[in-house]
This record gives structure tokens, sequence and C-alpha cells, in this order.
DNA sequence: CTTGTAATTTGAAAGTTTTAAAACTATCTG
DNA sequence: CAGATAGTTTTAAAACTTTCAAATTACAAG
């Protein structure tokens, strides 16, 4: 079951493209498509070289696109992503990269 | 024939979606998927309510990501989608608007 | 409760984007 | 050529985004 999408969705549309305007965050979401396995912040961190207050911003944009989940575990936050996000939206997005 | 993209697209990917990133420049872009009789410049600001020259500036935001062509006849200038940018980068997109 | 680790928030600086008016360039018509 | 029309460039202000360090919050384990 696909959502049909309006004019009226151009905002979210925007706004989920603005997400996906910088290649810091295209790289975060190839970094959590490659490892489904759940990675915390501060490994998406480490392994794309960024601050760590940094990441937080990055991933408070696409969380607030509804791009991802994020979920805490312990003292770790997780960041998931959310298909049927992509799927409504981006058709075919997340298999290209 | 699809092109395959990577990681080295990103950039590309990334002017892309700063490109869609506005709510305006979605709707120039629906517009034109609309009218596919090609209009003017003009006829786009007009129909959305926009001053001239922010027209040709969302204009060449959106040539400079090569999502429009955009060809002179006579006085004026007509935007025209290109399809292939489309297909290659956002499979989908213009269908969903 | 204290200490350590993980992540967020705040705030300042630097950079970028958007808007609109004014000046400019290109083309057409008489 | 002059005048009209279509579109572009320049400029400056306002708004927004990104970065990073420092302060802060959240949780776990001793």
């Amino acid at each position: 079951m696909t959502i049909k999408l309006t004019s009226k969705d151009d905002e979210k549309r925007a706004k989920i493209f603005k997400a996906l305007s910088e290649v810091k965050r295209i790289e975060m979401i190839r970094y959590l498509v490659r490892h489904p396995e759940h990675k915390t912040c501060g490994e998406v961190g480490e392994s794309l070289g960024m601050d760590k207050s940094n990441v937080s911003y990055h991933l408070k944009i696409l969380y607030e696109a509804e791009l991802i989940h994020i979920y805490r575990r312990g003292q770790n936050k997780y960041g998931q992503l959310r298909e049927d996000t992509f799927n409504a939206f981006l058709p075919g997005f997340l298999d290209s990269l």
C-alpha cells in the first residue's frame, strides 16, 4: 500500500529534501543502510569523522524529517531508518545508495 | 537503461536535494510537469506569484542541479524538465507530484 | 552518592540562502 | 535607432544553517 501524495505534502517534501541536501547526512543514511544491526550515534560519528555534537545536530534534522527513528538502550542511542517515509517520498532511493 | 549511482555521486545528490528543498521550487517543477507545452519564465512567475528576479534565481538553481533545461525562443525563455536526471536520481518523483 | 561514558543543548562565529529593488542585457517591433 | 517587453545580474539586508567548544543531562556501575 503506497500513500498518495498531493501538493499539500510540499512542506513535508521540502523538509525531507533539505534533510538530504548535505553530503554528511546522505553519508549517515548510507551508513545506516549498510549497518542494519543498529549503530550508536558514537559509532556513526566515529565512522564518518564527525564531532559528537555535530552528529547530534545532523541526526536531529534527519529525525525531524521523519527519515529515522531514534531509540535509547542504556547509555546509547541508536538510529534506525524509517523505510515507510523513504518508500512514500523517495521510492528507490535507499536502494540507489 | 538506468545509470548506476555510487557514493561518488553524493555531491550531485546533495545538490539535487538542495534544489528541491524549497516549496517554491517544488511548485515550479510541478508547474512544468503540468504544462508540458513549455511555459515561459514570466508565466511561471505569474502563476506562482513570484517576483521576476526571484524566478530567475530559482530557475538557475534548478538548472544548476541539472533538473531543467532552459532555452530561449525570441524574447522568451522556457524551462523544460530533465527527465533523465529525475529518472536517474529520483525515479518516481515526478509522478508523485 | 560518585565517577565515567554517551549524547544533547547552548551559544558564538562563520558561512549560505533567500528576497526584492534597481540597474542591466537581449530581443522584437515599428 | 527608439521604445517596449522578457529575463538576468547586482546588491544588501534578513533569515537560516553549519560548526565547534563548553556546559549540561541521562544513564550505568561501583
